[in-house]
DNA sequence: GCCAGTATGGCACTGAGTGTCAAACACTGC
DNA sequence: GCAGTGTTTGACACTCAGTGCCATACTGGC
């Protein structure tokens, strides 16, 4: 989850290296003694760095969470670029979304974990939403460019991702409030149908 | 905006005094030299109160925004629960979201004003969008309580709700984007319309 | 006028976040 | 191998958010 392509330069490697054992000492002591317990402090001093070095890899606590959800969701919209042009919208955000749904059942505790870590943290649920927001936009950018609708005059493309999103994390609460124990793509497949009823 | 009826103590009565000072004295800060820039030592001075007092008062910078919407979310909410038993969940929604709509276009330049903070401060948004979360899901209880549904077993009424949020939102946004050009209402009906575009 | 409950201010403390600077490191051409 | 350049790091200092604690002042009822 953490993981990605080897860059080209060593300095490179090595700031990846420092970056992934912040995520790591951070994520364990999420974990194991909460969010709001777990200073600064100790994630750096866990990871072998200083407080300083920190906050040169992230800007806080919450967006070592939230960094990892971002390239998540940007995964998803080159995905939603690269779906067939004249696949209808709804039909390629659910498309899409599928993606997002694997990662989900691919490790499903790891991701209940952190889906209700990120849904109990007042801190990190605000900041999370905020990300969801900036990510409907661009989502709803890459839809109108799809369709070749101005995106600005038209409320169309914003209309159909916000929808979808909503018809997703609906789904997505669902499948954490019952601990997974319902089909993700099941659930998400029932409120898709449900939202966008009647084709368009 | 900030006013409300009467308490029967004096001693609250004398507590909503303070309480709208801080209030006026931050929005006054945030409008003069923005959120981020404003801190709680000069809202409290500028109050006559020491930062101590305005903790007692706020939780946080943030929450003195937050706490009026909050206020105002509740009222729809209301509004939402006295609609006519019978009225279709999409109908009653855009009804409750009318008194919302009311509340922008009475006092436009200040809703605009607060708007734009809220949406470009990020602090602000994210707690809005939490709050905003939490709303939806009070929204959703009181629409299965209306229908009878069972708000945990079923997805319907958080899937409903969603919808009329976001497109309550986008319209909402685009109104901004146009400094309030555009009507509102009509805004928000051309939304509504897209998102619930055949009957259901 | 006494007593209980509450509002307030002051103080101290922890923790987040930022600017600055000097030392350590790696990478280049010579 | 060596000097020069650019980057990473740790250390320190500082501001500000947020909280606990306590002493004081004010308000009510009796």
């Amino acid at each position: 989850m953490v993981e990605r392509m080897e860059p080209a330069t060593l300095a490179e490697r090595k700031r990846q290296l420092v970056r992934d054992a912040l995520s790591v000492a951070a994520l364990h002591a999420f974990a194991f003694q909460g969010f709001d317990e777990t200073t600064i402090d100790q994630i750096a001093a866990a990871a072998g760095v200083s407080r300083r070095t920190f906050f040169r890899y992230f800007r806080s606590k919450e967006d070592v969470i939230i960094d990892s959800l971002s390239d998540v969701n940007q995964h998803i919209t080159a995905e939603l670029a690269g779906r067939p042009e004249g696949e209808p919208p709804a039909v390629a955000l659910r498309r899409a979304f599928g993606l997002l749904i694997d990662t989900f059942t691919e490790y499903p505790e790891k991701s209940l974990a952190l889906a209700n870590l990120l849904l109990t943290t007042p801190a990190l649920r605000a900041r999370y939403l905020d990300r969801q927001y900036e990510w409907r936009i661009e989502l709803a950018a890459e839809l109108a460019r799809r369709t070749g609708l101005d995106d600005d005059t038209d409320l169309r493309s914003s209309l159909l991702v916000g929808v979808a999103l909503t018809a997703f994390e609906v789904a997505r609460d669902e499948w954490v409030r019952c601990a997974g124990r319902e089909d993700l793509n099941a659930l998400v497949d029932k409120a898709f149908a449900f939202v966008y009823g009647a084709p368009r």
